[in-house]
DNA sequence: ACACAAGGGTTCCCTCAGGGAACTGAGTGC
DNA sequence: GCACTCAGTTCCCTGAGGGAACCCTTGTGT
């Protein structure tokens, strides 16, 4: 949790960083979006602290990223699977991999490559326009007050 | 910056957290995006702590995103703009909007709306394949290993 | 029957990063 | 000379992250 709360602010990416902001967030529903959906199995992954992992699962949770659910009764045992919200969240995780190829990857290359369903080729993903459906960068645009701004 | 160090990981989505992860830093991004490019303008603006924001600043231009800019030489006064690297880091920005507007704007509607200079529609950032072109969704993929991945 | 292991946490303490306010320092306007 | 602005820096205090140990329930080997 920052110590500065962002959901308030009237701007999605505040609200959307109340969400996914806190550290390792964004790494845990990475996990989760790649099967490794274990409490036990996460923490090993990402040498996080338990007692983070526990808080930000329970972060997600709440949030309605996360669905925590018993894949085993006797013993109990539970498993963190995404929900719609969260599946589309994972839309934003594609976008920093793109970047993070991009700018990060180096010689070496990418760690991992994305094959497309529909077409079967290995692809990243590239932001277009909802309406007119052309490539769509930060450059691209106007910014208009909409109805949601604050007084 | 994160007690632990992301940058080091062999995955983008943590490398790209490496450079704009820790907390404040979005959200000055964006500021410096919508062309709030100076220190005091940034400060009062978000409410963040000098201190705080000196710091990541000083990120951003270490990791290239920010460029420190003399805008006057007496006195001397500086400003912050966006590399070709930081702009491109805005499209990740803008699906952060895309998510906050769809789940957390709730009744009153998202604050800000992006207009689209090639079509002048008002619409939002939709991830594509960037080989086929088709709408790709983090449900659409199989992820493979890459070359850069760890031994 | 008993020891031990695994999953999934919780509790403890310690350190260090964030918040807030005060201070600095160059330069300008009056 | 005095106030004011921009752009930081310094100070202290609190609270979140790291790490390790501990806990509880159930399963398994002997």
């Amino acid at each position: 949790m920052q110590r500065t709360q962002f959901g308030t602010m009237a701007c999605s990416i505040a609200r959307t960083l109340d969400v996914i902001g806190e550290p390792w967030s964004p790494l845990i529903l990475r996990n989760v979006y790649v099967g490794m959906t274990r409490f036990e199995q996460i923490q090993q992954d990402l040498g996080i602290s338990r007692k983070v992992l526990a808080e930000r699962l329970k972060g997600l949770v709440g949030n309605g990223i996360l669905e925590r659910r018993e894949y085993s009764e006797r013993p109990p045992r539970h498993e963190y699977v995404l929900t719609a919200k969260g599946t589309e969240l994972c839309d934003l995780l594609l976008v920093m991999v793109r970047w993070g190829d991009r700018w990060t990857a180096g010689e070496a290359g990418p760690p991992v490559l994305y094959r497309h369903h529909a077409c079967g080729e290995i692809s990243h993903v590239e932001p277009h326009c909802s309406v007119c459906g052309a490539p769509m960068h930060a450059t691209d645009l106007d910014l208009l007050p909409g109805p949601g701004q604050a007084a």
